[in-house]
DNA sequence: AGGGAATTCGATATGTCATTGCGTAACTCC
DNA sequence: GGAGTTACGCAATGACATATCGAATTCCCT
């Protein structure tokens, strides 16, 4: 008894085989917030959305289609390409996970905050963290550069490559 | 003589095969800048980097590598995408072009002004336009927040997906 | 001019990321 | 419990990018 009641219900499902990955303290917390996410807009977080979520929720960096694909490999069976596309498309769209267009990887969004405000990630180069930045002022700016070229969004890519402050100094990390 | 003496001098080169794409009016001015640039710079602005310099700046919309490849090739002759890559490289670290990395496709960069300020690229997703947008404010606001990160930016990405403002309420061009 | 170093380019292969098409299984809703 | 929707499996392919190695070109210096 490890966890709630809760999270069992969570965590399995009837036709589970066992998935790898066995999730941390407050992954518990993370995953009973994606759910409710998910029942609220009517849409469902099947075992393998809930496997590729938990997959980038436990890395402390961002992870390609492929890299999930052999982390959530179990004994010389893996996830088809597709599959793990089709479920990172889905989390995408329910604003679970969000897509680094620099870097062609995927990271959670579960545990960020960010309201409406525009969102810059900034990745470290050295240690390949990601973190969050957004201030009214960066969305002010930007939605008046769009205002004023009559310019109608529909997606925002804002990324910054370069060094987090741990890794400040450090010349170039080899990983 | 459809040209002046220097127009000739940029464009051929002893071993010249020529090459299609001849240019436009404005083409020999925005050429001789990156001439002068590269000159400047103590690089040398090769036959195959002119030519896909000038391809990029042809074209209304961004150009991937390998239909650069295809539209450079003449009669039955492509250039690898290794060589197109190295152009690009070449120009991108020369400031002559850019990369759209939430496309996978390049643009001249050779005409627009943009300082040192930071340069949001909106792309039309109807016509396939890309316009520059800057200002202090989005420069300020985005410094401000990396300053406050303690993050040491080396890249900016910033992109913006949408429709134009000559493309408005046309819900979805076909191409 | 001539020779050596550095840069640039060609050719082939391979790696990485992402999608298409189609058929089957599972779930939902009445 | 049957029809419709959604999710998944499987194989192939498309799109983007790089590795490697050797040949050719250009630069620079004497």
């Amino acid at each position: 008894m490890a966890h709630p009641a809760t999270y069992k219900a969570l965590v399995e499902s009837k036709s589970d085989r066992p998935h790898p990955l066995p999730p941390s303290k407050d992954m518990t917390q993370t995953l009973a917030r994606a759910e409710a996410i998910c029942r609220a807009h009517g849409v469902r977080l099947t075992r393998i959305r809930r496997t590729v979520l938990q997959a980038l929720c436990s890395s402390p960096k961002p992870l390609g289609a492929y890299e999930l694909a052999d982390m959530l490999a179990s004994n010389a069976r893996r996830m088809a390409p597709i599959t793990v596309y089709r479920a990172l498309d889905f989390l995408i769209e329910q604003g679970l996970a969000h897509r680094l267009a620099s870097r062609n990887a995927y990271i959670s969004t579960v545990d960020s905050d960010s309201g409406r405000d525009a969102v810059a990630y900034l990745i470290c180069e050295s240690c390949g963290s990601v973190s969050e930045g957004s201030s009214a002022a960066l969305t002010g700016a930007l939605s008046d550069i769009l205002l004023r070229a009559g310019f109608e969004p529909r997606s925002k890519v804002l990324e910054v490559a370069g060094h987090c402050a741990a890794c400040q100094g450090h010349s170039q990390e080899r990983h």
